[in-house]
DNA sequence: TCAAAAACTTGAACTACTTCAAGAAATTCA
DNA sequence: TGAATTTCTTGAAGTAGTTCAAGTTTTTGA
């Protein structure tokens, strides 16, 4: 079984078989138990993970204390904190595992030299962010313009498997409401 | 006096006097008066567009028929819909000058061909989406933490010229409250 | 320069959500 | 397996915002 990464890679660019073998020499799958953390506020996060099996949030603990997840992260999607990453200062975020999962973590140096070795892994990269940033948006759109319950079943609706696989209270505070609101929009108490 | 463009790609990546020549032979400014749209919902967006001077912004209109700001771009930042650029689908938004504004406007078909001539620019591409990308996770963290007042004084703290520049409506909606709001924070009124 | 248009303000009534508290149900793992 | 933990539910009370409508101020452009 290939590389899921590589696989992935494949559907945007091209690679020559020595860019594959590169690529693997670099890569290895690491398990994280659900829970786990690999990123906590305060650190800085010097690595991108690419998830090859399972689920990873990012979230915050509010000024209240509560945990708020901001994103989550599946099979094939990369997770970090950017902001951190690109101007290696101190995150907001933690990142956690929700189910037991299997990440690629790739250091910063290594991803840069990579990128200078193969070239072509840019265009990868521009094109997954590219996409990423434009589902940002419409996150935005949907967040700015529909109501708790409408964000909700438009969720489900799209990804009704997905809606299964998290606690409920989590994709609550995803979707910008709270978990007693979550429960009453499940009920048709609304 | 340089091209504003080149002279932010610079600030990313080098670029070789012939790689120089070879963008400035494709980039013209060209001028959007205020309130033109450069781009209206139910388009396909094939543009991409670099703000010289001036700002646009991105809105869309709500069911319930007003105008809601999700994104500003002044200068030294790019400006399109992505998700319709690259999945050549028709946009949800539209784009708008709200000043009398330069942009350069780089059509799809021109950036791909100069993606594969100058392959240093993917790598400035790349950065700067990931710098949006990161900029992004942290609006929504201030989005899903701060309080509509505590969100108006951060961005007022932040951006103070900026507030200066744009109609206090329009931070409103993109600050995701009303405008009859705004004016009560701004009186003290809350 | 001044009429029209755009932007801002105010208060009163309303509502979509939150918070709290407590109990019930489901899941985990020793 | 069953005790502990985590997750979900419910109702009552509260509140951070919206909406509406009307008036005022500022900006625009012919």
């Amino acid at each position: 079984m290939q590389n899921s990464l590589i696989h992935h890679i494949k559907q945007f660019i091209s690679l020559e078989p020595s860019d594959i073998d590169k690529l693997e020499s670099c890569l290895e799958i690491s398990k994280i138990k659900k829970k786990e953390h690999i990123l906590k506020e305060g650190q800085i996060c010097n690595t991108m993970y690419f998830v090859v099996k399972g689920c990873m949030r990012q979230y915050i603990i509010n000024p209240k204390g509560a945990e708020q997840t901001l994103q989550f992260g599946i099979e094939n999607w990369w997770i970090t904190d950017y902001l951190s990453y690109h101007n290696h200062i101190p995150s907001n975020f933690y990142l956690q595992a929700i189910e037991n999962s299997e990440v690629i973590a790739i250091d910063k140096t290594v991803l840069e030299s990579l990128l200078i070795e193969i070239p072509n892994l840019e265009r990868y990269f521009r094109i997954v962010m590219q996409k990423s940033f434009g589902a940002m948006q419409m996150r935005i759109k949907f967040l700015f313009t529909m109501s708790a319950e409408e964000r909700y079943h438009h969720f489900n609706d799209h990804f009704p498997e997905f809606v299964q696989r998290v606690p409920q209270y989590m994709l609550a505070s995803y979707l910008d409401f709270s978990a007693e609101f979550m429960s009453k929009i499940r009920a048709g108490k609304v």
